[in-house]
DNA sequence: CTGCACTATGAATCGCTAA
DNA sequence: GTTAGCGATTCATAGTGCA
C-alpha cells in the first residue's frame, strides 16, 4: 500500500495495482478526454480506442473501492465529422455490465462557458457519472444542498398559509405549518452550474476543472479522514480539494512536470491554512 | 400515401407503413417514455423490453425520412431500485448503429421544474437526441438564436476597442471593431432552457411538452411546405407548432380520444390564425 | 406593466403491504 | 424468498390574479 496524501509520478494502472483492496472512499476524475489537445506524455487516443483503454483502469478503480464507496467520472463525448460520437454512452453501458459499478446518477455539468461555432450548438455541458458498489453507498445529500434561486427566497420571506391543495380534515399536516428557508440551500438538481474558472496554476498549465466542483462532491461522497483517489491527478485540484476538507487524498499522473506542479499547489494552500 | 395534414388513430408502426420512401423532412417526437403512467390504450414498457419496442418503428422513420431530413428524439432515463437505468444510452448507440440515422447532437432540455426527492437529485432535464441521415441535413441555425443573457446585454452597449489579444499588425480585424447585438440574440447552446407549461388541454389530458419546444426544433429543421411526421402525436403539440409554421404535418396516436382532443386543439388554433 | 400573494403541479421515487 | 401496486412524500418553479 502506498503512503497517503502523495501524489505519484506513475501510470495510473502501476499505482492502482500498488493499492490495496477496498481501500478508497471516493474516486473523482477527470481522464485525458478522447482526442484531447496534448498532454504532455499522454497523447490523444481516439474514440474507438478509448473505452478499451479505459475499462481496465476502471476495473482497477472497482477492485480499490469500498463497498460504500464512489467512482464519480467527468467526461465528455467529441464531435468527429459534424457527428457526435456514441463512445460516452457505451463506455457507460460497459461499466455497468463490465465492473461491479451500478450508475446511481447521471449529472450535467454546466460550465457555462464554451467555444463558439457556426454551424453547431454551443457545448456547454459536461457529463458527471456516479457509479457506486452497492445502494448501501454513502451519500450526504444535506451537504451538497445550494443556494436558493432569488425568486425562491423572496417567497420563503412570508409565511404561507396553505401550500397544498387538501381536504378540511388534512390541515394539521406539516405542509400547513410555516415552511421555512434551509440555511444550507435547496436540495441539489441534475443540473450543476458552476462557472469553468480557466485557473492558471503556472506559466503553461491550467486547471479546467473548478475546485469548487471537486470540493462539492467529495463533501457529498465521503467523510472526514476518508482516502480520495484521483488516477488522472492533473494540476492537483482532487488533492487540494480533499486537503482543505480533512480528507486523504492519493493521486497519480504520468508527468513528472504536472506531479511537481500539483505538490508545488498542494504545499502552498497547505501553508495557507497554516 | 397518407393525406398530409391529418392526424390518423392508427398504431404508429401501421401508420408509418403508408407512409412514402423519403416523404418526411423531420421527424419530431417525444414517444411514451418507459414505464410510464398509463397512457390511455398503450400500457407502459419495461425498460429492459423498451428498446426492442422502439427500434422497428425508428427503422420505419429512417425509411420515410428525406436524405437531408432529421429524426429529433425527446426521451428521458428511469430511476429503478435507487439505480438510473442505462437504457437510453443502449437505445442511442442501438439507433446510430442499426438504423441510417447518425447522431448530429446531443441536447439537454431544462425544464427547470421536477419532482423534489429527498434523497436524490432533483431531475431537471430530459434529452433531445437529434439524428440526421447525412452530413448534407437541412439545419438552419440562424432561426435558433436565443435571447442575450442580460449580463451579455449590458457588456454590448458600450464600445469594445480590444476584445481579443492580439498583436499590433492584425488590428484591423473584425474583432477589433465594435460588436452589435444580433437582433436574433445569440447562437444556440446544448443546454435548451424553456420551462414545462402544464397547459391544460381538456379536462383530463395535458400536454406535458411545451409548444415553444416543438416551434423552436421545427424552425431549425425545416423549411416551409415541408412535412413533419409526429408517431406518438399525443395532444398534437407538434401539429399545432408546424401549422403555425406554414409546415405540413402528419401524425398518428393509438388512442381515439387523443387523436379527436388533437383535432378540436388544431382546429380551434386554426380558426386563431383566420 | 410591476410587484407581491398565493396556488398548482411536476413523464417521480420510495417503501410498505398484500398476494 | 419475489413482485406488483398504491399511498405518502418532497419543494422549486411557473403561473394567475389582484392591488
Amino acid at each position: 500500500m502506498l503512503e497517503l496524501n502523495q501524489i505519484y509520478n506513475l501510470d495510473c494502472l502501476e499505482g492502482l495495482s500498488k493499492l490495496d483492496n477496498e481501500s478508497v472512499q471516493l474516486t473523482f476524475t477527470s481522464p485525458p478526454f478522447s482526442n484531447m489537445r496534448e498532454y504532455d506524455v499522454f497523447q490523444g487516443i481516439s474514440p474507438d480506442k478509448y473505452n478499451d483503454w479505459i475499462i481496465p483502469i476502471i476495473k482497477q478503480i472497482d477492485r480499490v473501492t469500498r463497498a460504500d464507496g464512489s467512482f464519480i467520472l467527468n467526461i465528455n463525448d467529441k464531435v468527429e465529422n459534424r457527428f457526435r460520437n456514441t463512445f460516452v454512452f457505451e463506455l457507460v453501458v460497459r461499466i455497468c455490465k463490465e465492473t461491479g459499478f451500478k450508475l446511481f446518477e447521471r449529472l450535467f455539468w454546466n460550465k457555462g462557458k464554451y467555444l463558439p461555432h457556426p454551424k453547431r450548438f454551443g457545448d456547454k455541458i459536461e457529463y458527471l457519472f456516479w457509479f457506486v458498489k452497492s445502494d448501501q453507498f454513502y451519500f450526504d445529500i444535506e451537504s451538497m444542498r445550494v443556494p436558493y434561486d432569488e425568486k425562491s427566497k423572496k417567497r420563503m420571506l412570508k409565511p404561507i398559509k396553505k401550500r397544498f391543495n387538501r381536504d378540511e380534515q388534512n390541515q394539521n399536516t406539516v405542509e400547513y405549518k410555516q415552511w421555512k428557508e434551509n440555511p444550507n440551500g435547496a436540495l441539489p438538481s441534475t443540473l450543476i452550474t458552476i462557472g469553468s474558472e480557466s485557473q492558471r496554476i503556472s506559466d503553461k498549465h491550467f486547471s479546467v476543472f473548478p475546485l469548487k466542483l471537486a470540493t462539492y462532491f467529495i463533501k457529498g461522497a465521503s467523510k472526514e479522514n476518508d482516502t480520495i483517489l484521483d488516477p488522472f491527478m492533473g494540476s492537483g485540484t482532487v488533492a487540494v480539494a480533499a486537503k482543505s476538507l480533512n480528507r486523504n487524498y492519493i493521486g497519480f499522473d504520468i508527468s513528472n512536470a504536472y506531479c511537481e506542479e500539483a505538490n508545488k499547489r498542494i504545499n502552498k494552500e497547505k501553508q495557507l491554512v497554516i
